[in-house]
DNA sequence: CGAACTGTTGACATTATTCAACCTCCGTGG
DNA sequence: CCACGGAGGTTGAATAATGTCAACAGTTCG
């Protein structure tokens, strides 16, 4: 499990561990020296609300380490989890004054922030960041559709199948290692996360992983550790057409 | 019914009709012109395919008039319609080669189009595009958004409702009334383009639909012509909190 | 006039939800 | 040290919601 606090972390953006994919990954060194001076980091213990929707939002920020949430809920509790943060992900929108979901760290979580003010007025005069902003918005708007696609039209078998291939293929990709035939990893996802992030209800997940345990597709040890002996095998549960493109 | 064509549309991009709303929106006059010099305009009947999903796209363009959709479908014919676009929208991706939907034309339709790679070209040395860019991709993201929590968390019911209210506040708003009170629309879509859209079969949509007019909610002249007589009783069905900020 | 398209409705099947019981693990306070 | 409670998870039975299949009605367009 993911374990980083402050003092593993570099305050050098040189060496940052997301420097290459993160706002930042198209700045020049003087335009990071820039960024340098505004950022700061914070850390969120797992389970820790970041902000609330609707609370006035003074800064926005990448995610460095751990995984972090973002929520919808109704008047009445119904709740669904509208994106997933990884290290890297940007949180919040530049020229708006309050958060619009509920942020929430689901893992330890080091967050690199900068005051919105001061970052506006980078944005402005630093290209580099508003175009690699526009590239990422972009590739979550992708993300986002593939999700309605996900929750329109998925059954809760193919739905889980897709949760845990898009998590398997990031995780592979984060540990430098090809997602093809057996792949392990945790979950960073309690049931009932998966059940928001899925629009279904915990039982039902909880069920279809039992199926997907009982039908070969995947092993479990413990709840959380996830063993797929044959990734290809996963993929076919998702529905996907074989290659499906998701979101890295 | 919408019945533009090109005679109707002007090709001055100075008295446009989405002149203050599409990418262009920020762009000083010595800008336009050089947007200008690059634009052509395409139109498109109603039900045509504008682009297939995985076709060489070598334009992106922006609504003018009409109603174009966004679809992906699955193997085995499972559809999702991941975005309506509007006048003053913006269809394809800035450093992409191929489409990832299907867009396809609901209504009569023009647009405006660019070829990508001078636009590229412009937006390298025209922030105000980049910027706008940046803001209408993330309104889109936030609507997404929004989009995903109707997909999984909301009852048929109140999918429809949130369907009509949207189209309702879209149309009260082209038209320069107050989304209040009695409101009059005609429906752009077919019962199976809003099936496609919130995941539901045509069926169900068909069934909800008579369910809200059995109830009063909404009254029907023909199928495509709704007329709402109360747009907050309108509202309460849609299971947001009253005020609901939507698409716009 | 007939075919094709759009829409409605009914009967029935399926899927996922709801409600409830129960299990394990873990930390804490008596 | 262990009994207790809470959090996370699983499973079963009943139920509600939506989907499927099918018949049919109204329009439009050759």
């Amino acid at each position: 499990m993911a374990h980083h606090d402050l003092q593993t972390v570099s305050h050098e953006c040189g060496d940052c561990p997301i420097r290459h994919r993160a706002v930042c990954a198209r700045c020049e060194s003087d335009e990071l020296q820039r960024l340098e001076q505004i950022k700061y980091y914070r850390s969120y213990q797992a389970g820790q609300t970041v902000i609330w929707s609707g609370d006035r939002m003074d800064f926005v920020a990448s995610v460095v380490t751990g995984i972090a949430t973002l929520t919808q809920t109704m008047e009445d509790g119904r709740r669904q989890m509208v994106g997933l943060l990884l290290p890297s992900d940007f949180v919040g929108r530049p020229g708006r004054a309050t958060a619009a979901y509920d942020v929430t760290a689901t893992t330890d979580l080091v967050m690199c922030c900068f005051r919105k003010k001061p970052f506006e007025e980078l944005m402005q005069s630093t290209p580099h960041i508003a175009q690699r902003l526009l590239e990422m918005t972009l590739d979550e708007l992708d993300a986002a559709r593939e999700w309605m696609l996900l929750l329109g039209r998925k059954t809760a078998r193919e739905k889980i199948a897709s949760l845990l291939a898009i998590i398997a293929r990031r995780d592979a990709h984060l540990k430098l290692k090809s997602a093809k035939g057996s792949i392990v990893f945790d979950l960073p996802l309690t049931r009932e996360e998966m059940a928001d992030y899925l629009g279904l209800t915990l039982e039902t997940v909880s069920r279809q992983v039992s199926a997907l345990k009982r039908d070969g597709v995947i092993e479990l040890e413990g709840k959380r550790h996830i063993i797929v002996p044959n990734f290809d095998r996963l993929v076919e549960e998702t529905g996907d057409d074989s290659d499906g493109g998701f979101l890295v």
